[in-house]
DNA sequence: TCATAAACCGAGCGCGCGGTCTAATATTGG
DNA sequence: CCAATATTAGACCGCGCGCTCGGTTTATGA
């Protein structure tokens, strides 16, 4: 061979065309973003575009796959913590901060219509999901076999709804611009302590 | 004048429309939904749509447009209960019966990705969820004053987090179609005793 | 240096889209 | 029955799309 490819290059620059895509599909929606526009963004002609990505899909696909690490990376710290309800609140704290990045929130909007019709994407959005679910239920587990919560909830539930509670929040956020942020997390705060029982 | 429109048979047939356009909206989504496939789903020609509505947004907004009207009269009919806590009851009941209709919820779903980017329709369906928001702080308000409820939140904070935990349990449903329905409608029971402490 | 494969470019293809237009037909009041 | 208007049909248009393809440049191992 005379020549070897470089795979950390190629993953750089995937992940560049891959953060340029990002905003585009933020702003304008899968449909509505076109090749073109994900080639403006990120400096490259349709040709590498399609040297780097099979199809606009993939490159949607894409996007969440990252996703998956960082997800698997947060629960692990929080794991680690040695209190389980700061985990909580970490992971909490986590999911929420995306409120503040509009594009993020509506990147999750995207693929929450995209995943409705879109069976195998579906499984990818499910499966990290499911990592956040099952991730807090064992926070939950761990602080009740510590005696550090007495949930309302058995375990899975608390994971689920605790969940639910955060997509709650950032769906409202994308619809009304004035939310007071601070305002909506203490009462999510509330909820969260509430549903756990965590002892003083 | 020599001829006089008939205003129900046109109300009727716009409603026909947009039944079946709501149909394919919620299969396809908004932009993959092409004007054709609005036609033949309606059995008219393209002459006729374009004839009762200006634009394919403007058959999209009209489905959400008819919503208000009966938001109105669910929470009418709740307001009227004697019971405030039976109140929140029914709407919440009415509100998460759409799980069994996932067209229902997919069209919620697109509704919300498209919020985010037309901020015309934002504020139509933003209004939607004001209704219902204070619609349901004032349910909790009154329940308040009758010594009904004795909730752990503000009346309005408990009116946003209601509508809140009802769309958190739908976007989920529309994730997982194999969701226990039943068993998180019962467990959203509970949050909602916790949330509201409606007396014995 | 030079052969070779990777990386990249951008013109262009075929297609399906949202929306228009003209003409034909149905429906009404007089 | 006529005049006037509402309703309908469907061929049609221009545009922008996702993606392909042939060719050029760049980088690298021998």
């Amino acid at each position: 061979m005379v020549r070897t490819v470089d795979p950390d290059k190629h993953a750089a620059k995937r992940r560049a065309i891959l953060d340029a895509a990002a905003g585009c599909f933020a702003r304008d929606g899968f449909e509505k973003t076109s090749t073109a526009d994900i080639c403006r963004a990120a400096g490259i002609s349709s040709g590498s575009l399609f040297h780097y990505f099979p199809s606009k899909r993939a490159v949607f696909v894409g996007i969440f796959e990252a996703d998956t690490a960082e997800n698997e990376e947060l629960l692990a710290t929080a794991v680690e913590m040695a209190d389980p309800w700061e985990g909580v609140l970490a992971v909490v704290a986590r999911m929420t901060s995306a409120i503040v990045l509009p594009g993020v929130v509506r990147l999750i909007l995207e693929a929450a219509a995209q995943a409705a019709r879109d069976p195998e994407f579906n499984e990818l959005i499910r499966s990290n999901d499911d990592l956040m679910r099952v991730g807090l239920a064992g926070l939950v587990e761990r602080g009740i076999h510590t005696g550090r919560f007495s949930p309302m909830l058995s375990s899975a539930d608390a994971g689920n709804w605790i969940v639910a509670l955060v997509d709650a929040l950032l769906s409202r956020a994308s619809l009304d611009p004035d939310l007071d942020v601070e305002h909506e997390q203490a009462v999510l705060r509330q909820l969260l302590t509430r549903i756990l029982g965590p002892s003083e």
